[in-house]
DNA sequence: ATGGTTGCCTCGCAA
């Protein structure tokens, strides 16, 4: 069994002693990170080596920033989405443990007067990558902050994010495209009917009222879907402090 | 109660 994991850290160096606890405590093979918000020299490569983790970072001062750890050696590392010119550091994608796993953090999108259309090229770019990696023997995994409420059910009150470029019908044809090209959703495979977050606002409360939002994903080409054994979300590490805003989002690969 | 929080590295922006 392969663990993988995805979680948008908002900043590694503020929020790492959660993450490492909880890399160690969950069993985690691989981990994708976003949000790093550190350059490649900042970031505390050295803590996740004595913890047994190799990892694969395209770093970016402040703002974005991804990164791979995985208890495997990381092979055949691309930084940067393939076919976008993109001075962000949103996409890291390496070989390991007989798998490709991508990384993707997609831009926010809001507002949604100025940078929709930025989300909009992004998600084009990422379908078009993701397209070249459905077929084929090989096991492809995608996954990462998508910022999308995929389903009305995923917010836990959509009235506020009609409008919102997390829910934006333009952003959700955008994700389905990516589905429709034969991805399997690994969280709503396993989980058809549950209601889970992956993110929630600082905002006192919100956490203990459970008012998040699902905008967290992880993708499967066909390979990788026959593998698929279980998935879930982590609450956990959200009732810490010194935490990230956004969860863990987990799926077991056979 | 027209708010509320965090990170970055500066007092504004991004989420």
């Amino acid at each position: 069994m392969v663990k993988i994991a995805t979680y948008n850290v908002n900043s590694i160096n503020a929020h790492l002693e959660v993450v490492l606890d909880w890399l160690a405590a969950a069993d985690i093979d691989v981990l994708l990170m976003q949000e790093i918000k550190c350059e490649w020299g900042a970031f505390p490569t050295m803590m996740f080596k004595q913890a047994g983790y190799n990892c694969a970072v395209l770093g970016q001062k402040s703002y974005n920033g991804v990164a791979i750890a995985s208890k495997f050696k990381l092979d055949n590392v691309v930084s940067g989405l393939p076919g976008l010119a993109d001075d962000q550091a949103r996409f890291i994608q390496a070989d390991t443990c007989g798998l490709t796993i991508a990384n993707v953090y997609v831009p926010n999108g809001n507002p949604v007067e100025t940078k929709l259309d930025y989300k909009l090229e992004y998600m084009k770019a990422l379908n078009k990558y993701a397209a070249s990696k459905v077929n084929g023997s090989a096991a492809f995994v995608l996954g990462g902050d998508f910022n999308v409420i995929i389903e009305d059910r995923d917010a836990y009150d959509i009235a506020q994010y009609r409008t919102n470029a997390l829910a934006h019908p333009s952003v959700r044809a955008a994700f389905r495209q990516c589905c429709n090209l034969g991805f399997t959703n690994a969280f709503r495979a396993v989980h058809p009917d549950a209601v889970a977050y992956t993110w929630y606002s600082y905002s006192r409360g919100q956490v203990m009222a459970d008012h998040g939002l699902l905008i967290d994903h992880i993708l499967l080409n066909p390979s990788a879907a026959d593998r698929l054994r279980d998935a879930g979300v982590d609450k956990s590490v959200r009732m810490k402090s010194n935490t990230s805003d956004h969860v863990p989002l987990i799926c077991e690969l056979a």
